[in-house]
DNA sequence: CCAAAAATGTTTCTGAACTGAACATATCGG
DNA sequence: CCGATATGTTCAGTTCAGAAACATTTTTGG
């Protein structure tokens, strides 16, 4: 029953919180920009971006030149010091990195596998790399770790429900990490942090209604982003697209499967490069014809999702990209046609950007997120233990 | 980028706007009920209480006895004195009303039509019911006007694009309707509108994360509402489950319809309790097999959408009801069975209760929304003109 | 090279809003 | 009738944003 805004104080924290978001999300600005970007009195915005530089959030750094009249302004800029452990434990490998509030990637190592890694592997790794923190990166602060897991997880605690390709049932992951670490900890679903990093820093920028799919190896996973927030869900198991029945009475990640792109092809596997290549290659017309059907039922899934959520973007990664972008305008009109006509004219398809570090950006966001809600909250705390 | 909290005034605003929508959605409160529900110290509940009498949103009332130890605590009483004017135009009659910020529902008047209302009659008869309300409702202050209407609306600017049973395309209604009164207006589509009546005062309170499905004759829309907030989407035509191709490969609302069903039961036309009650009393095999048939697609799309969003409730109203209510816990049993299992453990499904009052209280519900947002900011303009 | 203009930083004061403490009031229980 | 309890009421204290006045830095134009 109760929201926000009590006291006077509350107002402080929305203030700073809006102008470290701003920053965060634009990359460095001047005081006189941010006084116009939020409205607030110049007098108040010198305050809050003394706060945040006393927090170490931000840097307040010498005016740049900038050829215009009137006395410069100081940039206020993210600060690289302040850093998040983003983790994604992968069937084949573990990738980790140290995430600064500019975004800046430290210490981006992988770790390589035989065999999907264990839970305990896992936490072990993440420990261990925390640990590197002091020696790696002298005078940088750990302020939390997020880890993007390819599964099925519960937001309110972080526990992974089920991650079928790394075999992880029931594991509570969240509790596990924050107890070996002493950080605050986020676990989340690897599409739906996919989704949130395009959202931010992505192909979906500045869009408040997105629905992203990523077509990988083991599936169709997805993200919603609604009225500009990431949709999780009464308990954060929203955006699992993969498993809907589409059209054609199959299971979506079935009749529309890189596997099936794959055997077509003749290829036993094949890096996301070398499937494109193959792709844009191929004139063999069983090839076509498997490429055709699967563009259908995507399209008329998509169709159905735009019609109930009425996106301005529709994102998609991985092989689905390839999918659409074979004949990108035939293909958003294949899925127009099966789009009320008025839902369908602010509708964009288009291809994610951020490849690669999708996920660890994402996972680096949502550890930020509480930092990002409420800088006074968090920075306080050094070694402090986790909410859980 | 710029979205609130500058001011300290900004405070003020949402705690009475807190307060006020406390009362408005649970009934009188006393103050000392609202100070431990808010938070906010005892003084300043007094304050907030006395500003939003001042304002006429409430009414300060007498302590009720209550037989504790300590001084009585006045209550705090949405009043019915602040009224909008609910409206719903359809093919068959048009419904108006006043509604209090108390839900009552004065002056509930029923137009009926022998053909669709035009837009122009339709603006003409909310204009004349607007200046009845001095005469029929004297010591009432009309605020807002809301309308329901069946068919595609452009949240931006209340615009009719396509209300096909109707024959509306493209009628700017909210602007017909300001300037015919002189009243803010808002105008929404009637199954987003159900929503929100059923998720405030219905079958969804207290859910955060909802999907409503309403079957008519007309065909089936629906509404949405993630993170507590309804969903209009990027232009506000979110919610159009009834266009969507389903399992089958139809399109949902041709496949799962009203009409089928009484095609099969060989009647013409019926009312929701009359079909209900041959539903109920058939034993004809092909009806078995045709309410079968559609209650297996239906919960095929239920599924479908429940993987995407992990709603915590599905509601479903009129003959969509029927289908579930049938046998609801195998109905339930069906869509879980293609719901990944942790999605259906918290999801439950349930008919929409409000009947025929959801509508008007939809309707209602928007147009009390700015006053609802921003107490102050609505009230100290009487004849206002509207935003647009 | 210097003065005016322009834009922004800095300082100080004011007003708005909530909190907490002290006091007042109303009800219940014995 | 009295004490305990809970709440209303009043008032001083704190926090914060805004506004105004002044200071600083840069460009522009002679």
């Amino acid at each position: 029953m109760s929201d926000r805004a009590l006291g006077v104080e509350q107002v402080r924290r929305d203030n700073l919180a809006r102008v470290l978001r701003i920053v965060h999300e634009n990359g460095p600005q001047s005081r006189s920009e941010l006084t116009r970007a939020t409205g607030l009195n110049r007098s108040t915005i010198g305050t809050l971006a003394a706060d945040l530089a006393e927090l170490q959030l931000v840097e307040v750094r010498e005016p740049v030149l900038t050829r215009r009249v009137g006395r410069p302004s100081p940039m206020v800029a993210p600060t690289d010091r302040t850093v998040v452990l983003a983790v994604n434990p992968e069937v084949d490998a573990t990738e980790l990195a140290f995430v600064g509030l500019d975004l800046t990637m430290h210490h981006h190592i992988r770790v390589e596998h035989t065999r999907p890694p264990t839970p305990a592997e896992t936490v072990a790794l993440i420990s261990d790399t925390c640990d590197s923190l002091a020696s790696d990166l002298p005078g940088r602060r750990l302020i939390g770790i997020g880890v993007a897991v390819p599964g099925l997880v519960r937001a309110a605690d972080g526990f992974v429900r089920d991650a079928p390709h790394l075999g992880w049932v029931e594991v509570p992951l969240q509790q596990l990490v924050a107890s070996a670490t002493g950080h605050p900890v986020v676990v989340g679903n690897d599409a739906n942090l996919g989704a949130i990093a395009e959202h931010v820093f992505g192909a979906a920028r500045g869009h408040d209604h997105v629905v992203y799919l990523n077509g990988g190896a083991s599936g169709i996973g997805g993200g919603l982003i609604v009225h500009g927030m990431p949709v999780g869900g009464a308990s954060g198991y929203a955006g699992e697209f993969g498993h809907n029945r589409a059209v054609d009475g199959e299971v979506l990640e079935t009749t529309v499967s890189r596997t099936r792109l794959l055997e077509t092809l003749g290829l036993a596997s094949a890096s996301d490069a070398v499937l494109a290549a193959a792709l844009a290659g191929t004139t063999a017309p069983e090839v076509l014809a498997e490429i055709d059907r699967q563009r259908q039922v995507l399209a008329a899934s998509l169709a159905n999702v735009a019609n109930v959520l009425d996106p301005s973007v529709i994102v998609l990664g991985g092989f689905l990209a390839m999918l659409a972008e074979r004949a990108p305008e035939d293909f958003t009109a294949v899925v127009a046609e099966h789009v009320m006509a008025p839902n369908a004219e602010d509708l964009r398809i288009t291809s994610a950007v951020l490849a690669e570090r999708r996920l660890l950006v994402g996972a680096a966001e949502a550890a930020f997120a509480e930092v990002l809600a409420d800088p006074l909250g968090v920075s306080l705390t050094p070694g402090a233990l986790p909410t859980a």
